[in-house]
DNA sequence: CTGAAAGCGCTTACAG
DNA sequence: CTGAAAGCGCTTACAG
């Protein structure tokens, strides 16, 4: 690799330049007290002037962990995760800690090596939205080595970490209600997967509206990578075609929608149409979407100050049942078939 | 920090449970030959039986640096630098690298600290998409200590790094004089800064289209966070409006494009409009956006390939002059004026 | 093919 | 208030 000088100045360094021992300087940097002013000047000076910036994987090996929060995400590209994402890593900055964030993509391979990667870089602790009962196993052994976790989103039974999650079966159940008072009796609650509770929990809420109303739940569900648009468009000419769609998630939404545009259904007039998650450019689309909308950015705000607080109260060994629920809120467009008028909300 | 007792498995640990040195264990986990295949097989089952994993401070601090690259980007919540980031995890992560993925806020205190952060933890390498003048000076002494460095998407001059850019000057060329041969004369170029070269470069193909043509270029350019919308609503009211725009990238489309539906003033009737940059949704719009493509996900690509080569290469006290430029491409929807069903071009 | 020793840069007790 | 010594877990020469 060759000759890489690179932060050459070391603590050592320091110490000699200022005539003191390692330790004074040591103690300056992590501000302890019982160093005299002046020393506290002198040592400051030599820092600055040497330019001196500890190492960090020594300190980590001293320490046994970092000030390093292990962030991982199904993918970047949905700007639900990215938005989470976003507000993982400002809240963590602003605390002192750095985030690395990993993209899994949704396979628990993935998934499995980074958990074990950031189990060999003495990550201080975890945030996890969980992709896959498969990294279970590795994510419950993190918990008895005594890592905090707290998972995000979505949770998987019987791992005892923290939790911060949205309202799914109230918002479904909101979301479902408002196409049944537009008059709709036969509601297609359309999605990629049920492997998910938050997933299911809108299943459940979707349900609840639709049996509380006397009407007959009608699902249709893929497996992931399963384009749902030619099964919708197939759908909605059958016999007794629903009349409205009800969409588990932004993906789904979208599938939907460039389907209803390919084959130029009528959105709201053929079929009305209400999604869950929100997007910024709902509001532009050729029929602005009516969209369940999940406080992603406080998602992960919550979910960091949890992470955050555990590992200050050193209670990694302890259990950590702190449970969040934030809400969510129906944001009213024209895909529902509100008037046009009615309230238009961009995000933002 | 209470009792954790995490990674208690060591080096050392493994040694002992096998009756062989240390340095025999770490031999076999660094694939070095010289071990024999019995002994290969004994320890292999040790680390797996003690489930050991090394711990990479340690490594770290012996060999100065780490297999972790580091990226900065403005921000997550735009899907260009998210498809961006996307990508360089996956190449990193199938060259045993891992990523460390900051975003600045385009905030130049932030990137200050960051690149900081990044020295300190012994990064092997920088992937940066520079947000700022000020941190230059970080950057080159970076580079002058030896570290890695590539920019990507847009670059900063006096830096000897690696540069993967996109052919900006071409593709906003294309754009104008798309517009140009829908019989446009007074296109307004609209942006949100020239802060950055390249933006200034797509200016600069735009002009280069205008004046090619015998047409006076037009800009109207807003600082950041100064709201675009109701300027080019004044503009469009001026005495001889421009019949056309051009807009200088996503962010700059989306909040043009809200504006002009606020306003309803119709696309393209009363005004076409093209923008460079395009993104998922832009099929599904009100009115298809017409869009100049770039190829974001390449971009990470090629530029982490580009960081990891000069890292292989040891080449980090050595210029890195390597430049690759990406071709860009224009994607034709119904915001220019082009009819309907001309080329419907979804992205993915 | 295998191992004992030294050391990476820092911090943690322990003394003064 | 200040410092010398030991050690975190690993790898790098150097011997055998």
């Amino acid at each position: 690799m060759s000759m890489r000088s690179r932060s050459v100045v070391t603590i050592a360094d320091v110490a000699r330049a200022c005539g003191v021992g390692t330790m004074t300087v040591s103690r300056v940097i992590n501000g302890k007290k019982h160093v005299s002013e002046a020393m506290v000047r002198r040592v400051e000076e030599a820092i600055a002037r040497l330019n001196y910036q500890p190492n960090e994987a020594a300190r980590t090996l001293k320490g046994r962990t970092s000030r390093t929060l292990g962030l991982i995400v199904p993918s970047l590209s949905d700007p639900f995760f990215s938005q989470c994402a976003h507000a993982v890593q400002q809240v963590a900055a602003e605390q002192g800690y750095m985030t690395m964030l990993f993209a899994c993509e949704a396979s628990h391979s993935v998934e499995a090596e980074e958990l074990s990667q950031m189990r060999s870089r003495n990550i201080a602790g975890i945030l996890i939205v969980p992709s896959s009962e498969n990294s279970m196993e590795q994510l419950k052994e993190l918990r008895r080595s005594g890592m905090p976790v707290v998972m995000m989103d979505r949770t998987i039974a019987g791992i005892d970490a923290g939790e911060v999650m949205v309202e799914n079966l109230e918002g479904s159940f909101r979301a479902t209600n408002h196409l049944i008072d537009h008059g709709h009796r036969r509601i297609l609650c359309v999605g990629y997967d049920r492997e998910y509770n938050s997933i299911g929990q809108r299943m459940d809420g979707y349900r609840k509206a639709m049996q509380t109303a006397g009407l007959q739940p009608q699902y249709l569900l893929v497996k992931r990578g399963v384009p749902v648009g030619p099964r919708v468009v197939a759908a909605l000419r059958a016999v007794k075609p629903p009349t409205a769609i009800f969409s588990l998630n932004n993906v789904t939404s979208v599938a939907v929608l460039s389907a209803l545009k390919r084959e130029k259904i009528r959105i709201p007039e053929q079929v009305a149409m209400v999604g869950f998650d929100d997007f910024e450019l709902a509001s532009l689309l050729a029929v602005p979407l009516t969209a369940v909308r999940q406080p992603a950015a406080e998602l992960g705000r919550q979910a960091t100050r949890m992470l955050i607080d555990s590992l200050r109260s050193g209670s990694g060994n302890q259990q950590m049942s702190a449970r969040i629920v934030l809400p969510t809120e129906l944001i009213l467009r024209q895909s529902c078939g509100c008037e046009p008028l009615a309230q238009i909300t961009p995000l933002d």
